[in-house]
RNA sequence: GGUCCCGUAGCUCAACGGAUAGAGCGUCCCCCUCCUAAGGGGAAGGUUGCAGGUUCAAGUCCUGCCGGGAUCGCCA
């Protein structure tokens, strides 16, 4: 049940009808036609733009359209009043009972309030996270984890049919790099002083790794050079940095469905034929790039490299896809990742990339819309950086002194559900506070317990009926006489709630689930608001003493407050708690 | 220098191209014999970095500047 565009859609009929009579011209595209929440309550309960957007293709003047739809949608029963505003606004009244039913609706929709059939069963492949298995996740990861997961979430209610995929990069040379640093765990395992060379990972996280080496392999591999082991210690410390970070994810409740491997993608021809389409295509060539403008590296030479032609589809410059030695650059597997994903008949593709990553957004566009034929979309959203606080102080990350700060550092200090909640308060492309004593203040500035409370209290509520004798359940309360939901600041309750269909569509169009964060902080204010009229006029407490049907309808408004906030914070992956400890 | 992101109240940030740009914090004033005051109401606070342009309508889209950040051929 979604009100606006019910009545969206009733404006479009009573548009037509206009046509149907000669009133309005045929042939107009009515697709900018909208009905919105107005800013301001005065101005009624919805709007409508339509008269402004028609006015130039009907040729008539704005006020002349709004009054003639004005008269056909008043004699709609749902239609209270309708007022010509501003420069041809047309606000609508609607009858109390469109809120009351809503509220009705809610209940009875309940987890299913909200869901949307706007993604058509499309399917979309988001791809997140995908940190190198090379070392624990860290802050900034997790992130990227946070918000992969909950665009899942939110495209997966809003009628998408989502893949979740994690990209390992066990195909470079940074994986080799780990087997060096392993093999030196492992030294120190055998009694050995390990030698932490510059340019190896010098982390204590590798220690368990040299043991486990030493557990599989005895003192067997000391004696030998690298070209003996390097493979299979490569192989063994790979895996088990990606079972620590399928633990993490874990642990802050992120479930991928698909782990696709860089290394898998070597020796099948894939990356070979991927680059031999673009080449069919005219798009890989033998060539010399020019130095970037104005700042020219020093050790800068002019050399053949084979590269992908990706300003044809949009890049700035071209791309080079093999290394001098004839292997591959990092790109190259990435493009027949990508290709992968487009012959695996996705209908869209998502990436969610570190802000340091902006430079390669171009590129992987151009790619993926050269090997689909610009038939598959991708989408790349930029994480920003997490900058970590305690007590208003800022916290420096360095793993030299040993205040590496990891995703389950952050867990375990903050829990799952604040950390996922508060990593969703900024827009994914704004940097972002992280304050560890702050995320656990119980107080309004912090928006994980402002939502919360508001639950809790509804759930207090439901428990004080109860004691009372008062029915509770969902279907009794959807049954109660909801007319009884008169007053002002009810019905202001019931339209917030109207809104959260047409918001989890707007998130969803826009990748933008940090948008439910929001509303569910506007919802929670607009309860809390509710809840204290009730100190001041006893006649909005939600229960009346001896009036039990008063007191039903009155709990079913604040039952369905907590229904949306249970949805939302699904989307969030967030739990929600219905008493605060 | 090129590219990308950001610039909104004193601070931290919202606003699918819509009306008088909104919250929280901070400042000031109010509200608990009553379901959790862990909350609520009100006041003050703005040339949305600057200048043009498109549009019935621009914080939002386009162009050019200014300021901050990221990034820039064999690292992923």
């Amino acid at each position: 049940m979604n009100l606006f565009s019910d009545i969206r859609d009733l404006v479009i009929s009573a548009l037509d009808s206009l046509v149907a009579d000669g009133t309005l011209p045929a042939g107009l595209d009515f697709s900018a036609v909208a009905v919105e929440p107005p800013r301001d309550a005065s101005h009624g309960d919805m709007a409508t733009n339509a008269a402004m957007v028609l006015a130039k293709p009907a040729g008539l003047q704005p006020r002349a359209i709004a009054d003639a739809l004005a008269g056909r949608l008043m004699a709609d029963p749902r239609v209270a009043g309708a007022d010509v505003a501003g420069p041809g606004f047309l606000n609508l009244r609607l009858v109390p009972a469109l809120w009351q039913g809503l509220v009705r609706a809610t209940l009875a929709a309940g987890a299913d309030y909200g869901r949307s059939g706007m993604g058509k069963g499309l399917r979309v492949n988001v791809e997140f996270v995908s940190a190198n298995p090379t070392g624990p996740m860290h802050v900034g990861h997790t992130r990227g984890a946070v918000f992969g997961d909950a665009l899942a979430r939110l495209l997966a209610y809003a009628g998408w049919d989502v893949t979740r995929e994690y990209y390992i990069n066990d195909g470079g040379a940074q994986v080799d790099v780990l087997a060096r640093s392993a093999f030196e765990r492992y030294r120190e395992a055998n009694g050995l002083e390990p030698e932490i060379r510059e340019g190896l990972y010098p982390g204590d996280y590798l220690i368990p790794v040299g043991e486990a080496l030493k557990a599989k392999y005895g003192d067997s591999l000391l004696n030998q050079p690298e070209s003996v082991w390097l493979r299979d210690v490569r192989d063994f410390a790979t895996e088990m940095m990606m079972a620590e970070i399928r633990n993490d994810l874990k642990v802050l409740g992120v479930e991928m469905d698909v782990y696709s491997s860089e290394k898998a993608l070597y020796g099948t021809g894939e990356i070979e034929a991927a680059i031999a389409t673009l080449r069919d295509m005219d798009l890989i060539y033998e060539g010399v790039l020019e130095p970037p403008k104005g700042k020219e590296p020093e050790d800068w030479e002019p050399r053949v490299q084979t590269l992908f032609r990706s300003t044809a589809h949009g890049d700035d410059v071209d791309r080079p896809v093999q290394k001098s030695d004839g292997s591959w650059t990092y790109f190259a597997p990435d493009i027949a990742y990508h290709y992968n994903k487009v012959k695996r008949g996705f209908d869209q593709l998502i990436d969610i990339f570190g802000a340091d990553h902006g430079g390669y957004v171009k590129r992987m566009k151009a790619a993926v819309s050269a090997l689909s034929g610009g038939r598959v979309p991708l989408d790349i959203k930029l994480i920003q950086l997490v900058k970590l606080y305690k007590n208003g102080e800022p916290f420096k990350m360095s793993k030299r002194a040993g205040t590496f700060v990891t995703l389950r550092d952050v867990v375990e200090q903050a829990g799952a559900d604040v950390t996922r909640f508060v990593m969703l308060t900024r827009k994914n492309d704004a940097a972002l506070d992280f304050d560890f004593d702050k995320v656990l203040e119980q107080s309004k500035d912090n928006p994980v317990f402002y939502v919360q409370y508001a639950n809790a209290r509804i759930n207090s509520v439901l428990r004080k009926a109860r004691e009372a004798g008062i029915d509770c359940a969902d279907a009794t309360l959807a049954a109660a006489d909801l007319s009884r939901l008169g007053h002002e600041a009810e019905i202001a309750m019931a339209k917030k709630i109207a809104e959260w269909p047409r918001l989890v569509e707007i998130a969803a169009r826009n990748n933008e689930p940090h948008r439910v964060a929001f509303y569910l902080y506007e919802l929670a204010s607009e309860f809390h608001g509710l809840w204290n009229k009730g100190n001041d006029d006893g006649a909005l407490r939600f229960i009346q003493d001896g009036d039990i049907a008063t007191s039903q309808a009155k709990i079913a408004l604040a039952r369905s407050v907590s229904v949306v906030i249970c949805n939302g914070l699904a989307i969030l992956g967030v739990a929600p708690v219905e008493e605060m400890r």
